[in-house]
RNA sequence: GUCCCGUUCGUCUAGCCAGGUUAGGACACCGGGUUUUCAUCCCGGCAACAGGGGUUCGAAUCCCCUACGGGACGCCA
């Protein structure tokens, strides 16, 4: 390793779904030691899943980590000199190395039909083997590969050793050592001509001169690919430091079933982006001096990759609060305080959206805030007497399930669509929408009558929305009348039967 | 199931690499004070080295085993 290489890491995140608290942790500290060791930090989008990648991810990705104070030296929205920078665009890139793989003999054709496939995985599976591709197309002929590629779909996966271990070295936890019949035969270029996941980005922090790879502790177990796939291009790999994973408070990898972990969230629910980037920042790691309050560039300063800590932190949204607070009055003048609370939500944009909503029910000023109350508090308070309402004691946590899982189909979050939701539940149900609605008032403004509830909630945003449904399902749990695990199982299967497959 | 990673108060962590501390700080919680209430603020308290073996005069710290937790095992990333 030539010690006089520039510094360069990289943030990859893939524009699926919310822009995710996990993505502003590790472009943290990718950005930390950047900045320490005077070099350059990318953004890099990472888009090779056809199905799920969309473009208003992809700019969610970009305001999110723009709020929260992240900024990148490099990316697809500002240009450099090792572009392009959405993967999507780099096709022709893999294809020349994918090809290059075959040449040699590193990677192969595999005409193998999905089918076959997961049959082979079952009965791997039956037999407690770990599951992994059998070579069936290894042995084809370069010729009969190509030839039968010409009208044939294909995929092409690289070759593992058949024996032996891979063993390299994470900065922070020493060697680690695998046996290569742990790893399987991985697809690198998929039926459509897109790379994986391990291809791209082994060819893109080549060609943008990564040398750090700071990533999530999920990407140990296939690291030995990506070793192996540096070995066959003849490439120098960079350093790996794999950083502990965010954990909900039952210690599993952060969720958003069980925690909010939109970035969106936090900025919507009142959150200074400071303070969110400190806590952050004392998730598994200590500034030298312990000091607890810290800019993102007071931690760069100090930073020192060798201080983090390998347990998984518990993400805590009570200390983020109180950190939250102590920026409210330590860190910003009372001035201050009043402009961000107008940038936040009391400025006429936001409100002006809401009075359309109020007017009719207004008949002074006085009238306005505590109708407009729930769309400017994190989370309103109700009583589960009231929630229930008149429905039968188990249906309103059904119910509000089902809301949850539809509404995480909504591709646009607006009037119409969520109207159409609601009614679709409501015949699916067949509970008329005029029964159906007191609860998700409820649940959602604390109250039985309140705002439009579908503009209430076109403000409120999908995040917000989806706390507000989780605690109320959470408080129904805890009176006896929520989900039990098994009724939760009934239930999915049941809705998966009548309103399709879940996604997520 | 297989493999890999991890384990200090309920939570975030300092201390570990260079063995000797009354194992420190913070959140939460409990108690007291300031405050017309509440909150803030101040003071105090509770509370941890997962277990077992080694090495050593001496182990939270080094080594091994066990347990527990997590992650990975996709034509997702």
């Amino acid at each position: 390793m030539i010690m006089s290489a520039p510094v360069r890491t990289r943030i990859a995140p893939s524009p699926t779904g919310a822009p995710h608290l996990g993505t502003a942790y590790m472009a943290l500290f990718n950005l930390a030691f950047a900045r320490k060791h005077g070099g350059q930090f990318i953004l890099r989008i990472e888009d090779t899943d056809r199905q799920r990648s969309s473009v208003q991810s992809e700019q969610a990705i970009f305001d999110a980590l723009k709020w929260a104070g992240i900024e990148w030296d490099e990316g697809p929205d500002c240009g450099g000199n090792h572009g392009p920078y959405r993967q999507s665009e780099r096709l022709d890139l893999y294809e020349k190395e994918i090809n290059r793989l075959i040449e040699k003999g590193f990677a192969y054709r595999c005409f193998c039909t999905p089918e076959r496939l997961n049959q082979l995985r079952a009965s791997q599976m039956a037999n407690k083997e770990t599951p992994r591709y059998d070579g069936h197309c290894l042995s084809l002929s370069p010729e009969e590969s190509a030839q039968r590629a010409k009208s044939e779909p294909f995929v092409v996966r690289m070759k593992i050793p058949e024996s032996g271990e891979c063993t390299f070295t994470d900065e922070l936890r020493g060697e680690v050592t695998i046996d290569w019949t742990q790893i399987d035969h991985q697809v690198i270029r998929k039926t459509d001509g897109f790379p994986t996941y391990h291809l791209a980005n082994v060819v893109d922090d080549h060609y943008m001169g990564i040398s750090h790879v700071i990533r999530g502790e999920e990407w140990i177990s296939s690291t030995p690919k990506h070793v192996l796939l540096y070995q066959y291009l003849g490439w120098d790999a960079p350093e790996f430091v794999h950083l502990p994973l965010l954990r909900n408070p039952d210690k599993s990898k952060l969720s958003k079933r069980k925690n909010p972990t939109s970035i969106f969230y936090f900025r919507d629910a009142g959150y200074l982006p400071e303070a969110l980037i400190n806590y952050l920042g004392m998730m598994g790691y200590t500034l030298p001096d312990q000091r607890e309050i810290f800019s993102l560039g007071e931690l760069s300063e100090s930073f020192d990759i060798k201080r983090i800590s390998l347990g998984g932190p518990i993400f805590d949204l009570a200390k983020l609060k109180w950190l939250n607070g102590r920026y409210l009055r330590e860190q910003l003048q009372p001035e201050e305080v009043v402009e961000r609370l107008q940038a936040w939500k009391a400025n006429p944009d936001f409100l002006g959206k809401i009075l359309p909503l109020a007017l009719q029910r207004l008949e002074t000023f006085s009238d306005f805030f505590p109708l407009a109350q729930f769309l400017l508090s994190e989370q309103p308070e109700f009583d589960l007497e009231t929630l229930t309402g008149k429905l039968q004691p188990d249906q309103p946590a059904k119910l509000l399930k089902i809301a949850e899982w539809e509404l995480e189909k909504a591709n646009h979050w607006d009037r119409q669509t969520l109207s159409s939701i609601f009614q679709n539940i409501s015949e699916t149900e067949e509970i008329k929408l005029k029964h159906l609605m007191p609860l998700f008032f409820v649940a959602m403004s604390g109250a039985p009558v309140s705002l439009p509830l579908f503009d209430g909630l076109a403000l409120l945003g999908p995040d917000l929305t989806r706390v507000r449904l989780r605690k109320a399902i959470n408080q129904l749990g805890e009176s006896g009348n929520g989900l039990s695990k098994k009724g939760l199982k009934a239930l999915e299967k049941d809705y998966t039967a009548r309103y399709g497959s879940r996604i997520d």
